[in-house]
DNA sequence: CAGTAG
DNA sequence: TGGCCTTACTG
DNA sequence: GCCA
């Protein structure tokens, strides 16, 4: 008794001749009529493969609700690194329990009904689950074998995707920026431009009719989606980039591009990667061709080549030679050091290192003591602080700042503010609207959390460049008085440990901002590198300032600009200010989760 | 001074 | 074709 | 590698 199965269509890809056969032998509903197939099978294990195999069918698709299976792949965690020799520093070895949390059961609620349903919805399976149904005899539920999910549209009904997403509530001042890690903040932009056009005013604001630039290549009337109007700007500041985009696995790719880009030392590709994968990262449709990627800001042809080899190939030229590159394998290993960079690591290895027991043993006393932290605690470095952890961290830095006064503030800034379920350090700004009591906190606060045993190192204390360093400040001008304290902010990097519980060393970095520029400080230790960087050339270039964590001054006359405090006086809080900080540049307000730019 | 950090 | 974010700290 |  065969199970019952729908309408499908076999996909030669990766097939034998004979292999084929044999399937297609075995499938009682075969068709190859694209239009007529409820589920499309193939030898294939990504969702871009899948698209890439529909625009081969000529079958236009919009994709159906469906989050995207991430391809959130571990770094390279096969270190086959001997026990044997330690060295007198001894490197703690982690005890066994490595893995965790398996992936892969995130709970899939929905089974798909693949026999019912509406008829116009196909579905792109992997191949296992025609081979598992049948050895089992039953029709399995799709999900753990779906790679896409589209409604077939009719070549002329070129409908906006909006793949069913809950309609966001508006941002508003007083909404918490937590919240919107689960909102789909890409539904509300992705509307038509026009209907629901940002209020930037960014005075360059593009209100364009939705004038898709006349695309109609060679190819078919399948239109390209839209852009959003905000990725009409090259920079990363105005626009919503949210953790997990569609095109996560390209982006993967061109991150590892990025990373071999580094490791060769060539830091000009390092900046244009960067720029196409924060404007990828920012782009709200899967992507179905070449050609799309061409019209987005910082992406041209070479990018464009890159994705069309990569869904054909599965991976780029550039990253499967690199795999088997010794050289930037141990790169790598090395770059991964804390204290230890680009140059550094290509120095190592042109020593004749290999591994980081080659670095202990013959290196050790030439590495400079930050780096021997670093190699001592590799291992624990690499491991993800789960949110919980960050959480108990930042509230006994916090506890002991309000044992010295009640009065200080803190955020959590870095990727837990952006909503990371882990991040690689904790990253707390901590303010105080007396400011006073800012004044040289640092160092007692560092002081007492070593006391106390939760600060094992001290890696570098930023200490008061706002007194003594007053005069690196070009930036002259008469506007800066004396011990007014916004310079480089004040800021220890530590490694951290439980007394208790004897966990994980972890890094930990303190910052301490004057409550006159917290806005600043948050939003400057918030987004990531691309964020901050188009935020800082956002300022130069359009506002004429500029920007860093610790204030905003006029690039004219070095006078320090106050965006934060109103008629009504200073910010009530640190998040306010920051929001502040936005209005006063001319940008709209981004929730941390929206400054996901890779 | 070069190198590194976020 | 030049420019690409910033700057203090460490050794 | 892309943009002004």
């Amino acid at each position: 008794m065969a199970p019952e199965l729908p309408r499908i269509l076999l996909l030669p890809t990766h097939l034998q001749a004979d292999e084929l056969r044999e399937l297609e032998a075995r499938i009682p509903t075969l068709t190859h009529n694209a239009h007529e197939a409820k589920v499309i099978l193939g030898k294939i294990s990504r969702p871009e493969r899948a698209l890439f195999e529909l625009r081969r069918l000529k079958l236009a698709t919009e994709p159906v609700a469906l989050e995207g299976a991430e391809g959130d792949e571990a770094i390279g965690d096969k270190r086959g690194r001997s026990d044997a020799a330690e060295v007198p520093s001894k490197r703690p070895r982690l005890s066994g329990s490595e893995a965790l949390r398996s992936r892969a059961d995130e709970g899939h609620v929905a089974t798909l009904d693949l026999l019912g349903g509406s008829g116009d919805v196909v579905l792109v399976l992997k191949l296992a689950w025609l081979l598992d149904s049948l050895e089992q005899n039953v029709v399995l539920p799709a999900d753990d074998y779906l790679l896409y999910q589209g409604r077939k549209i009719s070549s002329h009904s070129a409908q906006a995707s909006n793949p069913g997403t809950p309609q966001p509530r508006k941002e508003d001042e007083t909404t918490r920026s937590a919240s919107a890690v689960n909102d789909s903040p890409y539904s509300k932009r992705t509307t038509r431009p026009g209907t629901s056009s940002s209020t930037a005013s960014d005075g360059r604001l593009h209100s364009e009719p939705p004038t898709l630039h006349r695309e109609t290549t060679s190819e078919h009337e399948v239109p390209l989606p839209p852009i959003p109007d905000f990725l009409h700007t090259t920079y990363s500041c105005q626009r919503p980039s949210l953790v997990s985009p569609p095109n996560a696995t390209f982006i993967a790719e061109l991150k590892a591009i990025r990373t071999l880009r580094l490791l060769r030392g060539d830091q000009v590709g390092v900046r244009a990667y960067s720029t196409s994968i924060a404007s990828l990262a920012a782009y709200p449709h899967l992507l179905q061709r070449p050609q799309e990627i061409e019209r987005l800001p910082g992406c041209g042809p070479k990018i464009a080549q890159l994705y069309q080899q990569w869904t054909e190939d599965g991976c780029t030229d550039e990253t499967r030679k690199a795999k088997t590159d010794t050289e930037l394998v141990v790169l790598k290993t090395f770059y991964d050091i804390w204290g230890v960079g680009d140059t550094t690591a290509r120095q190592f290895f042109k020593k004749g290192w290999r591994d980081l027991d080659d670095i202990v043993e013959y290196g050790w006393d030439s590495l400079s003591r930050v780096q021997q932290i670093g190699v001592k605690y590799y291992d624990e470095f690499q491991l993800k602080i789960p949110r919980d952890e960050t959480e108990t961290i930042a509230s006994v830095i916090l506890a002991h700042a309000r044992r010295v006064d009640p009065g200080f503030q803190m955020v959590i800034v870095g990727s837990y503010r952006r909503g990371k379920p882990s991040s690689g350090d904790v990253d707390v700004v901590l303010s105080h609207p007396d400011e006073a009591q800012t004044l040289d906190i640092i160092e007692r606060l560092v002081s007492s959390l070593e006391k106390s045993n939760f600060i094992t190192h001290t890696l570098s204390v930023w200490t008061k460049n706002s007194e003594r360093g007053q005069a690196p400040l070009a930036w002259k001008g008469e506007g800066r008085r004396a011990g007014s304290g916004f310079d480089t902010l004040d800021k220890a990097m530590v490694v951290w440990q439980n007394p208790q519980d004897k966990g994980p060393h972890r890094r930990v970095d303190i910052i301490i901002s004057p409550w006159k520029t917290a806005g600043c400080a948050i939003l400057g230790w918030s987004g990531e590198t691309t964020f901050q960087r188009d935020l800082r050339r956002y300022c130069k270039v359009k506002m004429g300032f500029k920007f860093d964590s610790s204030g905003v001054r006029s690039r004219a006359d070095g006078s320090w600009v106050d965006l934060e405090s109103s008629e009504r006086g200073p910010a009530p809080d640190m998040e306010t200010a920051e929001r502040r900080v936005f209005e006063g540049l001319d940008l709209e307000w981004r929730p941390p989760a929206e400054r996901c730019t890779g």
